[in-house]
DNA sequence: GCCCCGATTGAACAGCGGTTTAGTCTTTGA
DNA sequence: TCAAAGACTAAACCGCTGTTCAATCGGGGC
């Protein structure tokens, strides 16, 4: 179907360029005209919508372990997507530019990262948090929030075979300080935590709420 | 001077709107005309690249002690800044952008974080790391990566009092996390760790180096 | 007093964006 | 076979953008 070729198209040039792509781009990727694709989608919003809704079900059918809950593991595992690479590569640009799409889709990795690390502390590997919805999207908005920026960092295109090496380059990159955060911590004592523990019991303005 | 006036303008509309802003618009905030933006600055790139020269300056020379290092102090103390929330802002839609401003500032900030790691290490608080530069890289693209997340995931014009908000916001929902994630860690034993030194020293393929 | 120079303006220009429209071509169904 | 419906195109339209240009205004030097 042509309106299909038409969406992939738009997929692959919105994950390219970012939305401010151009209608006639996409139409000539797909071997038509700009007229046509409103045509078929109504506007340009439109066309956005209609690639919001089958990312989100393309990843959803095939997140069956695509996040860990860690961030190393989130990118490490990102990197070994080479069929999917546009889907993710679309979705790191929904977050860039916001919207329902971008909302969704880190709201769902929050919730998948707070399952996951649950399961990871019944099975006796991950230390229980006094707050795990707080650590879940904590991690999740560090993990997201640094490929963002990397990606943000790249003025210009991201081609997808860049997006794919560079990708493994930084997966290689933060591997070994992210496995030492998450094994000794960075603090040498707990004063610090033991301190804020402490002041949220008895918080001199009623703000943070224990 | 006039010249002054449009810069401070443009800081704020490039803040608050991100660089799309239009040239008529940094002028009626300005109280000028269009023209006289591209008189003094020669073209919208100029007046961005005064922008982010003054900018630069600004918060090279106020960041006394900026970063801390850690991510939760990064943005808690960015939230405490009011007079510097502009350029702060600012720096965030550099990064969001791209270009030159945006990566000289997180390069600078991934130094000033291996200077406080160093110096948190030396004092006896900070366990030292296999690889001090990528642990300050690492930190530095997680802790402005999530603020950035945040920030791209609302879209539409960031006022200065939001942000200055809902920076205080995040920094109360982050802190019991990345504490317990800084004092504790996430794993419960070193296997992990453990075997990606056995890996890294003996690797199967040549790609990481140690 | 005059003149020149920079600041400043308003209008116009050129290009690109999404969208509209009129028209052609292809398919389909009775 | 014919006509209606939809796919598709080419061109135009309109609003927006950054930029240019001619003209005007306002002081400072000779």
């Amino acid at each position: 179907m042509t309106a299909e070729r038409i969406r992939d198209a738009a997929i692959l040039r919105f994950g390219r360029d970012g939305f401010a792509a151009g209608l006639r781009a996409i139409a000539a990727d797909a071997g038509v005209t700009a007229g046509l694709v409103v045509h078929h989608f109504g506007s340009k919003d439109g066309l956005r919508k209609a690639c919001d809704v089958y990312v989100l079900e393309v990843i959803r059918s095939e997140k069956t372990k695509a996040t860990t809950g860690s961030p190393a593991g989130m990118i490490a595992q990102l990197a070994e997507i080479e069929e999917y690479a546009p889907h993710a590569l679309y979705s790191l640009r929904s977050m860039q530019a916001g919207g329902e799409l971008g909302n969704a889709f880190v709201e769902q990795m929050c919730a998948d990262a707070e399952t996951y690390l649950e399961a990871g502390v019944q099975a006796g590997m991950i230390r229980p948090s006094r707050d795990p919805a707080g650590r879940a999207r904590y991690l999740t908005y560090q993990g997201m929030g640094s490929l963002l920026l990397w990606m943000s960092l790249r003025q210009g295109p991201v081609e997808l075979d860049d997006f794919r090496t560079e990708l493994r380059r930084l997966s290689n990159e933060i591997t070994l300080p992210a496995l030492e955060l998450f094994t000794d911590g960075l603090f040498v004592d707990r004063s610090m935590l033991d301190e804020y523990l402490l002041y949220v019991s008895d918080p001199p303005d009623g703000s943070p709420k224990p």
